[in-house]
DNA sequence: CTCGAAAGGGAACGCAAGGTATCTTAAGAT
DNA sequence: ATCTTAAGATACCTTGCGTTCCCTTTCGAG
């Protein structure tokens, strides 16, 4: 496009700018405003570029959204608590550029492609996994912050499971929320 | 369409048929698979008819769930757990028709008109209304089931909650989940 | 350096579905 | 009996998806 013609993208330089593309498009009309024809004008190259990578919308859109969002790395700061928020506050980082709209459009489109639509639920829950909380509440028990006790999946997965509520519900977690599912609800349960 | 000519329905009655073409279609090819087009010529109608009522196929369909569901009552079964696990079989009840890719649907497309998807938002909230909790709580608290204090709106629409997120990450709540989210996680925290 | 395979990109197409306009005709009210 | 309102048929325009054809560029093998 603005680049002069003998310059010809290919490969991961190609798909990058498509990947961006894609990401401009969703914060700019959100998922149902996104084209096929939109993002291929707006990354400088044409449909069956894309076409040829991805047989249609939601495969592109979850394939744009893979590129674009780094693992969670559990936290240690010392308190059980703090370790949580860390861990809150990461999920709500990774899925911030993300609007509730994309979500939704992706599990719409995706819902003939049933094994394509497992994929994209289990991401969903996979965002915090379980075992993650699991380390900072063992590690808390390690300190004598929390009794030693088994603890249920569901226990493990509360927090996780409440932001997607609120963030589905809501259409954004706010820090206050946040603080509220923790002090509330969370931290409760666990020190039962 | 079967009707011999000379049979043209008006009003409610027509309308009627309308909403239960929907119900049909969406029980058939899922809200991505809906279309006007197709509700029109199953309700032996034709689009225009359906476009002098609502404006698109998110109203539409938005119309035809709000038509099909009954409200919730409070039940009474003597014991907390026995009214919690009502009332929260009762939510799963009212969604029960719906898929979850016809509330995402919805809301993917009702995501341009700000104001109706905040309506569409708001019933998805309002499917169990915290003061039924609270009046369940409320009832134990008299029996003497529960201590009575003070409980935070996040504490009584905990049900919901969970039930949503499992709603949304699963795709189904099963029988086996609503004993979960009441034994491990929102009994507990009542009784602390 | 040459050449051939692989991939990009432009343009047009068929098709499905959304949404609209027009017209005829039935239903129901007065 | 007549008049108003709304149903329903039909045709139409538009947008966007997904595909095809074909030409051009780039890359890498030799």
């Amino acid at each position: 496009m603005s680049d002069s013609p003998g310059t010809r993208r290919r490969g991961p330089v190609l798909e990058a700018a498509i990947f961006a593309a894609v990401w401009d498009e969703l914060a700019e009309h959100g998922y149902a405003g996104l084209t096929i024809a939109g993002v291929a004008e707006r990354a400088g190259t044409s449909k069956p570029v894309l076409y040829r990578r991805w047989p249609n919308r939601a495969h592109l859109v979850h394939a744009a959204l893979a590129s674009g969002h780094r693992a969670i790395v559990p936290p240690d700061t010392g308190s059980l608590r703090g370790d949580l928020l860390a861990l809150m506050n990461a999920v709500v980082r990774v899925a911030g550029d993300v609007t509730p709209d994309v979500v939704w459009g992706l599990l719409t489109e995706s819902a003939g492609e049933s094994t394509f639509a497992a994929t994209v639920r289990d991401e969903l829950v996979d965002v915090l996994p379980e075992e993650m909380v699991a380390t900072v509440v063992t590690r808390a028990e390690g300190r004598g912050e929390l009794a030693a006790r088994p603890r249920s999946a569901r226990e493990l997965t509360l927090p996780l499971d409440l932001i997607r509520s609120e963030f589905f519900a809501r259409g954004t977690v706010d820090p206050g929320a946040i603080e509220e599912i923790l002090d509330q609800i969370t931290l409760p349960l666990l020190r039962q």
